[in-house]
DNA sequence: CGCGAACGAACGATCGTTCGTATGTTTGGA
DNA sequence: TCCAAACATACGAACGATCGTTCGTTCGCG
């Protein structure tokens, strides 16, 4: 008698999308405010239902955490291992594997800062195997280096560290970057890359 | 009566450090679990008191958070405008301002880790504030790039850009390099301003 | 008729914070 | 020198709010 009040029922809308419809809903709010700062009725809210109404859909507030977590970090995971599979140069490789990394991160920006912000909330065993799913994507590209130095491409220095911190950067720059168009996106691919290469040196200067 | 059993009255200790030792507890835990995430009764356990007491060195939650993200961003601001006076070619300045950055990084990882990832917590009007002083810090690395592509130094770019990369890049580094001593740091001031100036590319590979 | 999806009510737990009070130390006037 | 007033700091109890979640139920569609 008093649904007639409610902005109708929407039990007629496609029923599947609803699901995924929350989790993007979850998405934004645990990037704006935080995970632990999100409540399960504000998610319902903006979701137009009631909080117990997430549970036909979520079992749990972390399993929301956990589906964005996981979800970008196969795909960072997956996508590394086909670019480690490509026979390049291992110059070309890392142009190729910044380009693949700016392009997962620029798709979902939202889902892609509870990937970097939000993970520690994880309980285990969940957060030790995104742990080890993390480190093997550091690893991708700590053997980039490691493997460019071997040849000469690169000079010296901690494979992991310049991984790590090549991924801090890139990671970073969804904050600090206007949201690029495709072709936006290949240039500021090609600007990490030189960036990462040559320096902001003026290339009429010597290095050391 | 019973305060016979309790561990002794603390009040002997000198009081006045009691504030100071309460923030640093609130620095770790905000560090570690998250401003939302931590709780004043978990806080004061770990101080050694109950919840209430709490409120007789701070008045909220959150004066704890702006008494730690503030003086970061004093300390930052307050260094940049020392740097920014120096008589020193815009190359070594730069030089400057990244071992300093890294020496403030490093005297307290903790407090950096809450002024780096925990200050959206803040409410207005300290947020508003926070973020001036943000910027104003990151204007002055912008303002170095733009004085050296003028003079050559560097290769053309966005200046605010490459301000807010570097940045990103040396605060994310506290998570992912070990605990430097005084000796360390400075060397790993050069291995940023190496980085950073000619990149990782060999040097017998000349820029594009 | 059954099942997915919504609801209101409510659970126990925990949140930040306030209050009144007790106790120990410091201070200042006689 | 001694006592009392003032102060700083701690406490237990408890406030109202909100938390994640469970339950029983209803309702509409296939």
């Amino acid at each position: 008698m008093k649904s007639d009040l409610l902005p109708a029922t929407q039990a007629t809308a496609p029923t599947g999308s609803r699901r995924a419809l929350i989790a993007g809903f979850a998405t934004e709010l645990f990037h704006r405010k935080g995970y632990a700062a999100t409540s399960m009725r504000e998610l319902a809210s903006v979701s137009g239902i009631e909080a117990p109404s997430l549970y036909n859909h979520f079992s749990s507030k972390e399993t929301l955490l956990h589906e964005i977590c996981f979800g970008m970090a196969d795909a960072f995971v997956s996508t590394a291992q086909r670019i480690a599979a490509m026979d390049l140069p291992v110059e070309d490789r890392l142009a190729r594997a910044i380009e693949e990394h700016l392009r997962l991160l620029f798709s979902d920006r939202e889902a892609v800062g509870v990937f970097v912000n939000e993970w520690r909330h994880l309980s285990e065993p969940s957060l030790q195997t995104f742990k080890s799913l993390r480190s093997d994507y550091e690893q991708f590209f700590a053997g980039l280096f490691q493997e460019g130095m071997q040849k000469g491409v690169f000079r010296q220095g901690d494979p992991l560290w310049l991984g790590r911190q090549l991924l801090l950067l890139m990671n970073g720059s969804v904050h600090s970057t206007a949201r690029p168009d495709s072709e936006a996106l290949a240039d500021l691919g090609r600007r990490f890359y030189s960036l990462w290469m040559h320096g902001v040196a003026s290339p009429t200067n010597q290095p050391d």
